[in-house]
DNA sequence: TTGAGTGCAAATCCTTTGCAGGCGG
DNA sequence: CCGCCTGCAAAGGATTTGCACTCAA
């Protein structure tokens, strides 16, 4: 399937779902399409907006960026930051998970079909419905140079 | 070792990395002592503060999160909420991980020792060094009666 | 004594919301 | 045409910061 056939078959969903189409939203689902392989936050969607010279106000942008983890069709991340970010929703997709780099917030994506298994094992023995999994390494990454600065002594 | 020698060695740990003692770090870390089983946000230890009598300042409370986790002292959690939690760190204890209900807030902690070791062999992978790794199942549990309001339409 | 730490208020960052007008179905 | 969506600006929640004063070492 294309990635113009999965924009279509999403926007039908949209449709089904009862929601509008406006451009400004099929517009946002595309930048997801289009990057898939990044972690966005919502200031990353408007700038890339901005710079397709779509208008589409940060409001909007929250507002859709919002209404798609509703309908399961993005997954918000948390990289112990002060923002989140997004990712789409693959179902065909097994869940991955991340690797967070402190210094440089560099992330690295990982599939790992054990953890997978064994959060479901987990979920059920608790008796819960599982949403979502997210198993989260918070690392150094030795390949970039980073500063070890002190940081003793700051207020 | 009790709860009140653990606190000396805390503030023992201050003082070699050069920290001054202050009443209000101090009482931040009593607060976490005695909620060990707890994940308190700013703003729970600010009103645990309140509740006595210790006045300390929402900037400090927040100033002292901070240079506690750079300690090494709290761990920073992330619940897909808008403000952050902290745990203390137990050094002997494996790392434990959560599963969030998403209706209701309600948090359930929970060991896997399959999980870290799968983590630590992660990590290796990628040649990365663990500062703190945390496994989330954002979930709905079925013992609490959720509204199953349908969130269709909502701007 | 001295500069790290504090309180306060203002600032900042991220996100949400109220409202009037616009446009998809 | 109806009422969902949008843009704007203002509000809001969480956290940080500038500054003058305080107090631990």
């Amino acid at each position: 399937m294309t990635t113009e056939d999965k924009t279509e078959v999403l926007l039908q969903r949209l449709r089904n779902e009862g929601f509008r189409i406006t451009s400004q939203r099929e517009t946002v689902i595309r930048i997801f399409q289009e990057n898939k392989e990044e972690h966005l936050s919502a200031e990353d969607v408007f700038e890339l907006l901005c710079k397709r010279n779509e208008i589409i106000s940060l409001a909007t942008t929250y507002r859709t960026l919002r209404m798609l983890v509703e309908m399961n069709v993005l997954r918000e991340l948390d990289f112990a930051e002060t923002h989140k970010h997004y990712e789409l929703v693959d179902e065909n997709a097994t869940p991955h998970h991340h690797i967070i780099c402190l210094d440089c917030n560099h992330t690295i994506e990982f599939e790992d079909e054990e953890i997978n298994k064994l959060g479901l094992e987990i979920a059920k023995k608790y008796n819960v419905n599982v949403v979502d999994m997210q198993f989260q390494i918070f690392a150094k990454c030795p390949t970039i140079e980073h500063k070890h600065e002190h940081k003793k002594h700051r207020n």
